[in-house]
DNA sequence: CTAATTATTGTTATAAGTACAATAATTAAC
DNA sequence: GTTAATTATTGTACTTATAACAATAATTAG
């Protein structure tokens, strides 16, 4: 075991990357940013920076965002936390994850500070990007499908009124299956809906009924033990 | 936006922390040590430490794992990172919280380096333990349980030959319910178990029958979609 | 041999999952 | 308007799973 002076362990950087999941025209996308510095420059990445010495993670994980997209309020769940040494040329920087889920409808994203554009991407489609962010992004999109099936987030992705179909499509892009709408429709006949009068429009066929999460029913139910999210 | 030298931001530290869950005697326990050294100089700790600048986070967690215990060939997972700035007194240092479970039995823990003491701990009985090792601690437990409804890691911590019934009583002390004997037998019949001729031992009743978990059936089962572990 | 104890299997009723068929409400073309 | 095309929604029959509880089986201790 070879000793150490203990002031060279503080030797180290540390950043966050966030990766941002939205849903739209029946796909999963994350938004990704164009970095207009080194290293990397001109490749796509995940956005996310240093971290400063007295600055929380999660408060990071905001500014970090909020400087490079103009997104703001939007709430960040931790992922995993990447440390391989040679991750980064400049020096030793581990790196903390943290995805958030969001209608991309209800914001707007600008490119700000050294992004140069912003691009929200197929999951599935997904090009070269900067650091080990195919990697970052790969392991983080696993952690969102485990999710999906467990709790439920599928509703912070989809409009705040959706059709049933739109939310079984969700399903099937995510685990890139296909599914009996019938079935689908009774597998999700605990789930307390809302059911609105208001149908879909423009559309050339019969426009199917719009539907919202009735999340305070759905939170009681689950205290009681009533009702629990599997799909 | 305030301005920071580059080089400040490669001024930190990291650590990691090894949870450690092991079943004896019907219950989930955690393997803990007692700190010789400030800060916490005889607290209760769950083992970790710094790691080296040039060190990759697996390899951290078993040499500190290693050191401070004496326990090798674990396998390990990456569980959450915790960086309030205040959490440790010499410095900034996050820390990266790694678990394992082990069958007790086939392992020795044995105190070395600055741990005095080594202890199994039955999860519900924790004492105040140094940093926020309460917090991780009680974390990654969740984590443990969430995984033990999705995966089948249960048999990580059952003996290689278990009871049906000491099976059942992992699942009743981690979430704290009852369950029916008949219909957990029925819940678990397209897991595939290996049932041996061998029975318990040394019991004053009716001895059970043992078995093993059929790791490589499941496997093959899993892939074709015709089973999947969920309790 | 008998009581005590726990293991194991069965029974019944209700709910959930699966494959597929039937019906309903729109738009677009005529 | 009438009708075909298209998708939404509901229904049917069969198989599995869940839940509460009852019955039977294999041990040990006396």
């Amino acid at each position: 075991m070879y000793r150490i002076d203990f002031s060279d362990f503080f030797s180290s950087a540390f950043s966050v990357d966030c990766i941002i999941f939205g849903y739209s025209e029946d796909k999963v996308k994350a938004l990704l940013i164009k970095r207009s510095v080194k290293p990397f420059e001109n490749y796509w990445a995940v956005p996310g920076d240093l971290v400063y010495p007295d600055e929380d993670l999660p408060q990071a994980a905001e500014r970090v965002l909020f400087e490079l997209t103009g997104l703001k309020n939007v709430e960040m769940h931790q992922s995993e936390t990447f440390g391989n040494p040679n991750r980064h040329p400049e020096g030793r920087v581990i790196t903390i994850s943290y995805f958030a889920l969001i209608r991309i409808e209800d914001f707007e994203v600008k490119a700000s500070s050294w992004a140069e554009e912003v691009s929200w991407v197929p999951i599935f489609e997904i090009p070269q990007l900067a650091f080990d962010h195919n990697h970052i992004l790969n392991s983080t999109f696993n952690l969102l499908c485990r999710k999906l099936q467990n709790d439920p987030i599928c509703f912070d992705l989809l409009p705040e009124r959706f059709t049933l179909n739109e939310f079984q499509k969700l399903f099937e892009y995510a685990f890139q299956v296909e599914m009996d709408k019938a079935n689908f429709r009774k597998k999700i006949k605990n789930i307390p809906l809302i059911a609105h009068e208001e149908k879909q429009k423009n559309v050339k066929h019969r426009p199917a009924k719009l539907f919202s999460f009735n999340k305070e029913t759905f939170e009681k139910l689950t205290e009681l033990g009533d009702c629990r999210f599997r799909m």
